[in-house]
DNA sequence: AACAAATACATGTACGTACATGTAATAAAA
DNA sequence: TTTTATTACATGTACGTACATGTATTTGTT
């Protein structure tokens, strides 16, 4: 996946805060907001933003209401982008993973055992 | 883990080498021979190597007969703080995954699955 | 209203991955 | 034997995680 974004000069994570704030668009997103919704949680994503907004595929403006809060959006082209990338990583995926749906549900079984003993 | 091997000074790819050395004392190991049985292949581990020799941890000298290798070995203070670290983290595993051995048959296949498809 | 606490970021460090490039030393080819 | 290729490593950049700390700007308390 990492290999294919890198095409669309995207990180995974830039990926993953494009996703999430087209999830919500056209409302803004704070970072807060954004954050919240990674998968991994990161308090990287003031960072992650900046180069977003420095590629012109997200807008940061500052929230009246609460002057503490930047809000975000994506731009035509951060959406142009999204759509194009999501195409083909969905095509990876597709081909990557052919598991059975019981073998998946499986799978997510044994690793949830695992997930359940992390402290 | 990490937050374990933290309480050691170590970072999880710090502990993987000092034990990839230990595999091999009291033989030395050059840069390639480590990276090659690192789990993580790295382009990093001259690097990591650098810490641990800061540390004390690894010793790290020329080697005669092939003026390009640089050849490590572990120190007694790296042989300690790996003893000891070991222990912990052991100690850890067997308290997080209790799995049945069929069910981690059953794990390892799974991935191994998915694992086929990368390119 | 004045002050303390919490919130929302921003920013800094240490260290890791991925990748590109530079360099000395050795091995292979002409 | 001289040139060329390969090897082994060092080093640089971009970017990520984890964590600590700083700084406005609220919010809650007295």
């Amino acid at each position: 996946m990492s290999r294919e974004l890198k095409n669309f000069g995207l990180t995974h994570e830039q990926y993953n805060v494009l996703r999430i704030l087209k999830g919500k668009s056209p409302d803004e997103m704070c970072v807060k907001d954004i954050a919240g919704r990674m998968i991994e949680k990161s308090s990287n994503v003031p960072r992650i933003i900046d180069r977003l907004v420095l590629k012109k595929l997200v807008k940061r403006t500052n929230d009246a209401n609460d002057k503490r809060h930047t809000v975000m959006s994506l731009t035509v082209a951060g959406l142009n982008i999204l759509e194009l990338s999501t195409q083909r990583i969905n095509q990876l995926l597709d081909e990557m993973i052919q598991l059975t749906d019981s073998s998946a549900a499986q799978l997510n079984e044994l690793l949830e055992q695992i997930r359940a003993k992390e402290s």
